[in-house]
DNA sequence: TAGTGGTCTAGACCACTGG
DNA sequence: CAGTGGTCTAGACCACTAG
């Protein structure tokens, strides 16, 4: 199963070592410039192959730091949801469900908070994504308090939540992990969706990673898919 | 909203152009040296702007030909799911349900077969994926029979359908589109993923895109995602 | 401050596509 | 065949991270 190109060859041999527990969760990989030396290649070929180990999932990389080998979750395969804004062709109406307020952390969540963040109280808010008339999408979010003074009492830059963090409060999302499921309506949500109580529904929880270290937001999406499902055109390299 | 990145510049130039129907659907966009001549950069600059605008899914590439505007679908955000073996971390055990068999093209699918396929019969086989002792997925594969002889009478290359294709027929799978929805299980789903009917499961509709122009693997994905979620850890540089 | 990843230049050779 | 995208070299400057 050799690649044929450099980076793949470069690729392949880190993902081995990945998998053998050379490199446990956490661990810094070789440097752009270790690897350059240790393979005789330029950097250019170097960062391909960390660049495609990181759309596997297997590392994150950091400016300044390094490539960061991830933890593996409990789940099947490999996925990527961009943001609904990113969705282009369609007429999309946003409603907001409830307008953000302060809660506790009461959280059953995929994701735990950061211990930064529970010595604060927490943002929610809900809205609902419309395409025409038609409800596809209740998104629950949450975010910690104390990095978003006078959060609750502006509005969205352009009715926009990212726009606003980016606008008002220079973080922005960088990065995002996520879970999906398919889930039965709760009744709260089948009337939001216009399904029938039980019927099933895609459910997805994000953490959404900042540019901020450490400060997180996070949303739990429930999709009416059976107008429109959730789709993506991609091609990768193999 | 200016990108701070030449390429980044490039990029949203290119998608306004798109959404503003500037380039139909299949359309070429200008070539990466067009573009290099256009912006007065390097290739690689240029490059890693049609890049991106690949992942999000708004044009895909061709060897030789260009950057073509992608369909887009009336699908709801863009993700991406990788093969199942990528999955890592789990002891992952593949049961042949039924064995390969040929059929005529009955199709109730997302995805119409090309004009090249319909002429040919096609093959049919489908496999549950087990974690352990849970299945976890049930996968339905449809292929046309023309370009894999004697595909019936030989065992799957490592127990892999790719890696057959792959070694036996020297197609390369280089990507995939995929439609994702919740629906019900049905009976027979039901019994084979060990959930009750009607409850929910993940459906994914996938068609890969092969080394040969115009063929195509389509599969029908069906996931119990009660103990195991789809999932991913993913960043992308905004 | 030294080292890291992010961006970019200016070239090169190759395999693939289409006329 | 000319043009395309895929890979790769050998440099450069920058912003970010951490000691």
């Amino acid at each position: 199963m050799e690649k044929s190109t450099r980076y793949g060859q470069i690729q392949e041999d880190l993902k081995k070592k990945i998998q053998q527990g050379s490199y446990e969760v956490g661990d810094l990989l070789p440097s752009e410039n270790e690897l350059c030396a240790a393979y005789h290649v330029t950097r250019t070929t170097a960062r391909k192959a960390l660049q495609e180990l990181q759309n596997e999932g297997y590392i994150t990389r950091q400016h300044g730091k390094g490539s960061i080998v991830s933890e593996r979750r409990n789940t099947l395969g490999l996925l990527t949801v961009r943001g609904f804004s990113e969705t282009v062709g369609h007429e999309v109406r946003n409603v907001m469900i409830s307008k953000p307020s302060i809660h506790d952390w009461s959280r059953d969540f995929s994701f735990s908070p950061s211990e930064k963040e529970v010595v604060s109280k927490c943002i929610h808010f809900s809205r609902l994504r419309c395409v025409g008339t038609t409800p596809v999408m209740l998104e629950e979010s949450w975010l910690a308090a104390d990095c978003v003074p006078s959060f609750m009492e502006q509005e969205f830059v352009d009715g926009s939540f990212f726009k606003t963090l980016s606008k008002r409060y220079m973080i922005e999302i960088t990065g995002s992990e996520q879970e999906i499921r398919a889930v039965r309506a709760d009744e709260n949500v089948g009337i939001l969706l216009h399904v029938a109580a039980k019927s099933p529904v895609l459910y997805i929880a994000v953490r959404y990673t900042t540019s901020l270290p450490g400060y997180y937001v996070y949303s739990k999406l429930y999709c009416n898919t059976d107008k429109y499902p959730i789709g993506n055109v991609y091609s990768s390299p193999k």
